[in-house]
DNA sequence: GTCTATAGATAGATAGAC
DNA sequence: GTCTATCTATCTATAGAC
């Protein structure tokens, strides 16, 4: 039963170092040094790194539902809840302009290995597409609603990107303006632009 | 004399194979073997993996700089050359498709392993910020330029990261025409739509 | 459930014959 | 300029004492 507390605490020391520094160049040691348990014991926990991999991608998974959730309930308005969102760049920005996305970069990783979590790490995507999609299907008909979450989603990416290469502050405060100048036309006209 | 020709054959496997693999899981020996050479010939030629790193960077810069040149003298206006940046996507959709931006990945695992040719990696982005820059104060004033250049290096960012992840040929062709569609508007207006 | 010790593979890198 | 042989470090993973 005190197992499940190690473990977990494996699995959160994991989570932050694949994400600091990648998946591949984390190794066992690393993980259990941050962890202060030696590296025997750890295999009585996991036995392959790529197990230690499905249950870090599960958690991330799990901590955005529990986020999204939190917002649905906190926030009155699609457009409020879609503003959380875009919101993210700026609350870790910190962590973005050193180490990406979280999401983005590990599914980038993780295409690159040609690794089997591939498409699991996708479905972190996914959540958020789908929740910014029942969003969007507030403020517009239902058929535009996917493809204006997909958009979202594909300009934070972009915006996470280039921050973390140029770590320019005012870039990321404009693209973020930006994302909610878009939003606000959206939900005033609850017609897009173009199309 | 004839060294040379071996030395530019690893860089163009070595080019390939960090593109394919990424820096880090890439080993000598995958290089090696492509080259056909064997690991021990491989540090007459360079000492260390990051003297190749650093020699790819800059056949990744040289070979962007004759593409940037190649589109300024094959168009005939800004319009049509920052097409020519857009396209990239379409030309080249296989490739993102299974392995991502060949920037924008490398930047983003350099990042993670802080690793000293971040700065160089980046320098490969402002090649295109540059170029976009030229082209778009052509079109708009001097001042908006490089705002413009940013915007729509971020979006081709976000679109390949997306559709690395989704592998959804529909998204990519619709973020394509969702470009060319800003561009045009840009151009006929020569005023962006919002700000 | 935690440890030490260690196996077996592979990494980056070197020495020296040809 | 290319090779084989080898060094040292580190990787994932295992065995077995406590």
């Amino acid at each position: 039963m005190a197992g499940r507390r190690t473990r977990s605490e494996i699995v959160a020391a994991a989570d932050e170092l694949f994400y600091r520094m990648g998946f591949e160049p984390t190794s066992f040691a690393d993980i259990a040094e941050k962890v202060n348990i030696s590296r025997g014991n750890f295999y009585h926990h996991f036995k392959t790194k790529d197990e230690i991999l499905n249950e870090v991608i599960q958690k991330r998974a799990a901590d955005r539902r529990t986020m999204l959730d939190a917002w649905e309930q906190e926030e009155s308005t699609p457009e409020r809840r879609i503003a959380r969102f875009i919101d993210i760049l700026a609350m870790n920005c910190d962590k973005i302009r050193l180490h990406g996305c979280p999401i983005g970069t590990l599914t980038g990783e993780l295409a690159k290995l040609d690794h089997p979590a591939r498409e699991e790490a996708t479905a972190l995507f996914t959540l958020f597409r789908n929740w910014l999609s029942r969003q969007f299907a507030q403020l517009v008909p239902h058929k535009e609603a996917d493809r204006l979450a997909m958009e979202l989603l594909a300009r934070s990416q972009g915006a996470a990107t280039l921050y973390n290469a140029f770590r320019d502050d005012n870039f990321l405060r404009r693209e973020i303006a930006a994302m909610k100048a878009w939003l606000a036309g959206i939900s005033a006209g609850r017609k897009s632009a173009h199309d």
